[in-house]
DNA sequence: GCAGAACCGTAACGTACGGTACGCCTTCGA
DNA sequence: TCGAAGGCGTACCGTACGTTACGGTTCTGC
């Protein structure tokens, strides 16, 4: 029913103005949450509702165009795909690990995910889908090639590259999304994300890296 | 802040009726998510919105009764504590495993959190901090005994319990909980939630797991 | 310069819903 | 039998907010 077009067109078709509209309701989400109302994104944005609603639809268009307008905004660089050995594998798995701990402990990701978790109760629209698409679905496309070079290159060993990307994002995520989104406080330092993106890694490449050296099996 | 006293007391100083008026609700909160209105739990419940209101002050009293009386219904049972070799260690993991998946996919879980995350952005009340508790840390405090009994009888390997734990805990959980809140589909049979188990169990034990047999380390 | 569009600021409208008040019925103890 | 309490159903109130309307101002093409 969902889940059909809402992946990777936005950003264009929009103005600056829009833009410079839409980042002050993303603001605003941050700040004050899902109970934002149309009279402060106008007022915050220095616009008019009848502008809001002339650009955006209602309410959940303008939501709608937020959360697209974020995720257009991380589109992020591919890796480089010269990492055929060991070192330079667990240095990208890092960066995913650390990369993808820092996106979902940001007060941004936070407030996408509460709202897009409240409006998929009352499914009337896709936030939900847009939200998953361009974050844990987004995460799988760039990293399974990387863990299929990785099997390739006799680095690693799976059958299935969505079961291991799924182990590696239950080593990575465990249970921090879930409690950020539920309130917990969870002070994530920059060193705290890089001993659990290690940590992390080491796990996935203890259950999925290739038994090399003298030993055999 | 918050976190403070809400843990393992309710269904007590409910009378019949109150527990049957706080179905109802849940029911409907299961059904409708967080938009439901104190005139439909009324009328659901078939009692006057006086009532309500004297009964659980506000809205949000009612919402969070709700939520503790769902917590004050699955109390379960603790485990038998004879897990002294690797096959019950085994049998008790998988179990603990397909609980936890059992339990996160089952619409009540769903629509809780739902409602919690919602409300843990605006934080007035401690939604979240119920639902944590009664889900997420009860889980750990009722697993740790295991594991510690697991690790004192030479059949597992670690430092923390409570790194080992949250290492299961994304083991099991992976995306699943995530995704079902943000309204993907995702089929969880009864043979799909075993054999998720078991895979957990097995990679947990291929981390955690104390190196017997012959070939040493 | 000027007509028209785009847009800002704000006032106004309609409605949904949280919360309260009140009339009536049932129960129960004296 | 009666009066008080508890509770049901419903009407009512106030407000917040989504949505629309409108007058005034700036921008744009000719």
């Amino acid at each position: 029913m969902l889940h059909a077009v809402n992946d990777i067109d936005t950003s264009e078709t929009l103005t600056e103005r829009q833009k410079a509209v839409l980042d002050a309701a993303l603001r605003l989400l941050v700040e004050e949450g899902d109970q934002l109302t149309m009279t402060a994104v106008a007022r915050r944005a220095s616009c008019s509702k009848e502008t809001l609603y002339k650009w955006f639809g209602d309410r959940d268009g303008l939501l709608t165009a937020t959360v697209q307008w974020q995720a257009s905004k991380v589109r992020v660089v591919p890796v480089d795909r010269k990492g055929l050995d060991l070192a330079s594998l667990t240095a990208s798995l890092e960066r995913f690990a650390s990369d993808w701990l820092k996106v979902i402990s940001s007060d941004t990701s936070i407030a996408l995910n509460r709202v897009a978790v409240g409006h998929a109760g009352s499914g009337k629209d896709d936030l939900g889908a847009i939200v998953l698409e361009n974050g844990r679905f987004a995460l799988a496309r760039r990293l399974k090639p990387v863990l299929e070079a990785g099997r390739q290159a006799g680095l690693l060993e799976f059958s299935d590259a969505e079961a291991a990307f799924r182990t590696f994002f239950g080593l990575v995520a465990r249970d921090v999304q879930i409690r950020l989104l539920l309130g917990d406080r969870l002070e994530l330092t920059d060193v705290a994300i890089g001993g659990d993106a290690a940590r992390a890694t080491q796990q996935f490449l203890a259950l999925h890296g290739a038994k090399t050296g003298p030993q055999g099996r």
